[in-house]
RNA sequence: GCCGGAGUAGCUCAGUGGUAGAGCAACGCACUUGUAAUGCGUAGGUCAGGGGUUCAACUCCCCUCUCCGGCUCCA
């Protein structure tokens, strides 16, 4: 018998009896040894103690690979279920898988357990880690398999559904076990519990079984696991800064909105700063419409039933919608607005229309009022009142090419414009709950699909997310530190063109219907505002900063600050005259995250001076005030908008 | 909607069966201020709302509302 190890560097080992990964690491190096995680075995991964017996092309991992990291969380997660069942014996265990930053652990506790406890499971988890124990993999048949697992429904259930990420295949299943816990699972697994050194338990939630909302909910615990202590320390850290970036937090602090019980849920008042920083955003997001060949319109808040009855929405989303208003003088129900197409559909339908008047593009801000579960809400980001920059874009079928591309480009310079550079794409295609013709689902999906393609975006496809009259390109974003935040949406729609039977008059003389294409780019103003807000911490740059430039005033020097503030023209001033020290009124200009600080007093009116503070630059002090105003008339520019 | 947690002054929070507290903010007085919080004083609360237990409830129990962390959902 004859194996031939292949090895990355392309050197070849040669074994005459089946060979662990761990006993190749060591002929290699014990350093090597040590660190061994997994061993990729042509382009598989498996244990270190895994038995190649085949001629095979391998690949050590350390703990420096991104997969071993994986292998790392969901290891972590049967040392918390192996801690949980020591602590709490009796407890059913579901399912514990590796998930972003770290792992978590479903379980069904006989008695329901609170945050408090998770720091005694953290104790329990670094006292097995202490003890090395190796994870072991055996295999055995499915009878055998629910023998073992017979007081564990979940598993059982696992078994039974044959579930091939936890370790069921065909008649067999894997499991494996380290010390006395055992637990289904396909792994691989680090060697030993003893690489499990660097975690925390961050969370504890509640979770349906299998993630179906008709099954039992269990308790689940969240952990995070690294290799190293710095990178655990790192990512707690990153935590602490993805809070101080809130929102919600934020946006109390700077004064830009706020709620009350009073509104109901999901809804927002605007403060005068923050209603600023939402029409600095809106006529922004308009004059890139105006000059891009858009035609502006307006409509209502509230629909007849039958608006509803036509579109769909009341067959498909009713749940979504808040219950109907009836009408005093008929019978009547009127229903607000969940989206704003059918009122553009019906402004479309208002004439005849002709070829020549195409690509008719309808953009309103538009509010709209979804009634999202109570559960789901949060803050602006998942609000029940919210508004649109919502166009519907009529064209005819040889149009849809040319407007896709143009709306990708369109789509990523406006998202540029406000400072968002890394931009990705998802392609979802046909949802189980849709309407509409196949093969116009195919076209539809193919020409998203090629505008992708010719704009050069990267993008993953979402099989089954579309929308259920068409599928769709969502652009994500990916904020200051990292976060992926989905922000445009291009759909197109075959269905609704035939609900409300469009059409225009053609070159033939014959009438024709129109394909039809929803598209938000900033989503809603409310959510994109949330994010805006949490990308620059609120240090919003200078164009978007509700107050631009704060003038703080020592002694008196009233007629002076006035002459000054005539000059600068459409920035947007505030003025600090208060009799009180000048530290104390740069401390609340920074508090309130004012870009630009002007100080003027009684000595620069005598030399026509001024001193002037910005966050991203250093002090100019006493300098002349007309260059100064340049300056600020300078940095406080909006970008300009092209595509 | 479901599971769990929380709600005390405008804000951030302490108080856990026995007279409701602090800091900041607000207001008043003094200080007239040149680069990250001047000092003193005053006022501010149905302890989310409702019901119950108790001699006595912010505190214990029940219901409702809202918020937070998850799940599910997101046209």
């Amino acid at each position: 018998m004859s194996i031939e190890i292949k090895l990355p560097d392309g050197t070849v080992k040669k074994y005459t009896e089946p060979v662990s990964g761990y006993e190749i690491a060591s002929d290699i190096g014990s350093n090597l040894a040590r660190d061994a995680v997994c061993v990729e075995v042509n382009k598989e991964i498996f244990d270190t103690s895994y038995l190649i017996s085949q001629s095979s092309d391998i690949r050590i991992l350390t703990k420096k690979d991104l997969s071993s990291l994986k292998i790392l969380r969901h290891s972590s997660a049967h040392l918390l279920a192996q801690a949980v069942l020591n602590l709490y014996p009796g407890t059913m265990y579901g399912v514990g898988p590796d998930i972003e930053d770290g792992f978590y652990y479903d379980f069904l506790f006989e008695k329901t357990i609170s945050e408090d406890d998770l720091k005694e499971i953290e104790k329990e988890m670094h006292k097995l880690s202490k003890e090395n124990q190796p994870f072991v993999k055996s295999y055995m048949s499915k009878k055998d398999a629910s023998k073992l697992f017979q007081d564990q429904k979940f598993k059982k259930e696992l078994i039974e559904a044959a579930d091939s990420n936890e370790g069921v295949q065909g008649e067999n299943v894997s499991v494996y076990s380290n010390n006395s816990f055992i637990d289904l699972c396909r792994g691989p697994h680090v060697p030993h519990t003893g690489f499990i050194k660097h975690f925390k338990l961050t969370r504890l939630g509640g979770a349906y079984w299998r993630g179906d909302e008709s099954n039992p909910q269990l308790q689940r615990i969240y952990g995070t696991s690294w290799y190293s202590d710095k990178d655990l320390q790192q990512y707690l850290e990153r935590r602490i800064e993805a809070e101080k970036r809130d929102h919600r937090k934020l946006g109390k602090e700077l004064e830009l909105f706020t709620t009350a019980d009073e509104l109901g849920p999901g809804q927002f008042l605007w403060k005068p700063n923050g209603a600023l920083l939402r029409n600095i955003i809106e006529n922004y997001s308009k004059s890139a419409h105006l000059n891009n060949g858009y035609k502006f319109v307006n409509t209502p808040h509230i629909g007849r039933s039958v608006l509803w009855e036509t579109s769909g929405h009341l067959e498909h989303y009713e749940e979504g919608m808040y219950p109907p208003l009836n009408s005093k003088d008929n019978d009547d129900k009127y229903y607000l607005k969940p989206m704003n197409c059918p009122f553009h559909i019906l402004i479309y339908k208002s004439d005849l229309r002709s070829y020549r008047e195409l690509p008719l593009r309808l953009f309103e801000l538009g509010s709209v009022y979804r009634f999202e579960k109570s559960g789901v809400l949060h803050g602006l980001l998942r609000a029940r009142g919210f508004t649109q920059d919502d166009a519907h874009i009529f064209c005819t079928f040889d149009q849809i090419n040319k407007e896709v591309n143009n709306l990708l480009r369109f789509s990523i310079a406006l998202l540029n414009s406000f400072g968002f550079t890394q931009i990705e794409a998802d392609l979802s295609t046909k949802p189980s709950k849709a309407i509409g013709e196949s093969k116009d689902w195919e076209i539809a999906t193919s020409s998203l699909e090629n505008a992708l393609e010719e704009q050069g975006i990267d993008f993953i496809t979402a099989e089954g997310e579309g929308a259920f009259y068409g599928p769709k390109i969502d652009l994500h974003v990916k904020d200051a530190i990292g976060r992926r935040w989905q922000l445009s949406t291009i759909q197109i729609d075959f269905a609704q063109p035939t609900n409300f039977d469009l059409e225009y008059v053609s070159t033939e003389n014959t009438k024709d219907k129109p394909v039809m294409i929803h598209r938000a780019l900033l989503g809603s103003i409310e959510r994109f505002t949330g994010i805006l807000i949490e990308h620059y911490e609120g240090n919003f740059p200078y164009w978007l900063a509700p107050i631009q430039l704060k003038i703080l005033t020592i002694g008196s020097v009233d007629e002076y600050v006035q002459k000054i503030a005539s000059k600068l023209t459409n920035i947007r001033i505030e003025i600090d005259d208060r009799n009180i020290r000048l530290g104390e009124k740069i401390h609340d200009a920074n508090k309130m995250r004012i870009p630009q600080v002007l100080i003027i007093g009684e000595k620069d009116l005598a030399n026509n001076t001024g001193s002037l503070n910005r966050v991203d630059s250093d002090d100019i002090n006493d300098d002349d005030i007309d260059s100064l105003i340049s300056i600020i008339k300078e940095s406080s520019k909006e970008p300009k908008f092209s595509f």
